[in-house]
DNA sequence: TTGTATGCGTTATCAC
DNA sequence: GTGATAACGCATACAA
């Protein structure tokens, strides 16, 4: 059993220098009001008694944290630990420290987690919803008491707040454009769970490319469901025993583009000559996967970039954020080889 | 400019049922003391006066965060980014929040980061040190106040602590093994900085490997580096600029095997009749690149998972850790296209 | 420019 | 079983 040496404070170093308690504290705060050699001199004090500063004690004081929430679906997402990578990145800049959890796009664990950060007193909130989530309760936690809050991605219209999405209508709708381009009439979707606006957004940027195209959508061209590489199978599976089969996809994702890919290569089907692909987001793989996949190149360390710059303007100044917008980041359709001849 | 409604507190609970603060104190935290009828009849008041405990003030008192700082060189990195999602995912379950933050492989920004953390209280602290790291003072803080501390895959030999790694050793060796099973004679490398161990045991293993087989090793046909994309393209550019070409190469990551493939692709060699390759870490990627890239597949969710339980253990024993041990986890040698003709 | 006094909300140590 | 009280380490309003 050993005896933890007692941590030096404040008034230790007060007491060693026959000051006060409080003239430490400014000194240590860089507090202007502080004469210059009394800073130094406190300051040397308190690195030659290796003084720490016990954050908790000032965060209990001041009732700030200078902690970040975030609460992704995955962190093992390339996407999601993009948008972290980022966030993190501007937050370490800025002093802040990022705590992370995931929810694994259930609704429970989001719920539980969001109140956990909540008692905990976190600052602020950055988050992409659970495919799971319908209701917004545990959010409101924070909006009600103007803790600043930030969605990205998948996001929520019914709570005001900042929100970073890419524009994904638009970017389906390049996307299927440039199938149609390529000369194909019959192209299918696979896409992802509706009450997400961005798969909502997405496939309603097919549609209208199809539209536009004047050609006829078939209900029977689209297949939802959570977008895994297993669902991804079964949807290309199904897509292809239809009466009238695809000569192209848009995929909501890379994932179910690669399922796609290595079914149709698995059956006999030629990528793109038969069926062009075009996939969205830009996993690693998709660029060096053969054939290399068309895709939706979303930006997701500057958006986690963004996000934390805009947590961080709210956490700073302390009136209640009068006007909330929406920023689209700007995405890329990259061609590659699955979807040109 | 909204005035925020004071939160509630145990006082006001204790006051609006009068009795007394400690009384609602332990009520709250199922202290056995407190009768049945008295314990329902708190918590029923927290809940209708929306009582939300300070964890702040709890953790300042107690000396406890509840959080496990975590330091990765990188979190948009896929093997991190999956020891990550382990820890989460243990954490959570536990009760426990985690702090995470990147070291962008500097030793300066991993300095700051141990500091910060420490400052911020954290129970525990898990990390892989960063390449650029030599020294260990900024850990030594931890070590020396009895703050768990536990290293993974990047481990420090200097400082006592429990440490997850995998068999870097074994797993080249079998690597290198499998080249020259396939008949190679010529069996290059292209390896990480020696500093980190597990870049020193994995080029220890290959050239075991090399030893055992009778091969004679050649200096030349190692090249070091900080393995990213580009240092694999310059790594690969000397190998094969070298008097004696190789006609295989055990890469100490899979992005290097990646520059390889793609260089030797471009170059007219192929892979893997002309020179076979072999990765590590298995990359999301390296399964579905053409040719598929042989590799080492490390358990990095297993490995968080792990890290965070003997973190958590150590954090709730309160004793001093007696002895602390050096675990293993299990690789496997994944055998694909591009070291197979 | 510095010192004094107070309190943040909780838990822990004593009492009763 | 429950209550009164002190203490955790710091920041700040106010005083000097």
């Amino acid at each position: 059993m050993m005896t933890q040496k007692p941590e030096t404070t404040i008034h230790d170093i007060a007491k060693a220098l026959n000051i006060s308690a409080s003239t430490v504290s400014r000194a240590l705060n860089d507090n202007p009001l502080i004469r210059e050699a009394t800073r130094k001199k406190i300051k040397q004090t308190a690195e030659e008694m290796g003084y720490r500063p016990n954050v908790m004690a000032a965060n209990f004081r001041t009732k700030r944290t200078n902690t970040i929430g975030v609460i992704v679906p995955l962190i093992n997402r390339h996407f999601f630990s993009s948008v972290i990578s980022g966030i993190e990145h501007v937050a370490y800049q800025q002093g802040f420290t990022v705590t992370i959890s995931q929810s694994n796009d259930k609704f429970e664990k989001e719920d539980k987690i969001a109140h956990t950060l909540f008692a905990n007193r976190v600052d602020g909130l950055i988050l992409s919803i659970a495919m799971e989530t319908q209701t917004y309760d545990h959010l409101k936690l924070f909006s009600d008491r103007n803790i600043p809050l930030v969605f990205f991605d998948r996001i929520v219209d019914e709570i005001e707040a900042h929100k970073i999405v890419v524009d994904d209508f638009g970017a389906a709708y390049r996307a299927t454009q440039h199938l149609i381009d390529q000369g194909r009439k019959h192209v299918a979707m696979i896409g992802g769970p509706l009450n997400l606006s961005i798969y909502k957004n997405r496939q309603d940027g097919y549609c209208k490319a199809l539209k536009d195209a004047g050609l006829d959508f078939d209900n029977s061209g689209v297949v939802n469901n959570s977008l895994t590489r297993e669902d991804g199978v079964k949807a290309i599976r199904k897509l292809m025993k239809a009466p009238s089969k695809p000569d192209a996809i848009f995929c909501a994702n890379d994932t179910t583009a690669l399922s796609a890919i290595l079914y149709l290569q698995e059956n006999g089907y030629r990528v793109p000559q038969d069926i062009a692909i075009v996939g969205f987001s830009n996993e690693p793989f998709s660029e060096v996967v053969t054939p290399a996949i068309s895709t939706i190149k979303q930006p997701g360390f500057e958006i986690g970039k963004k996000a934390a710059e805009l947590i961080i303007s709210q956490i700073l100044k302390k009136e209640k954020t009068a006007k909330f917008e929406t920023i689209t980041m700007p995405t890329e359709l990259i061609i590659r080889k699955s979807s040109v001849v």
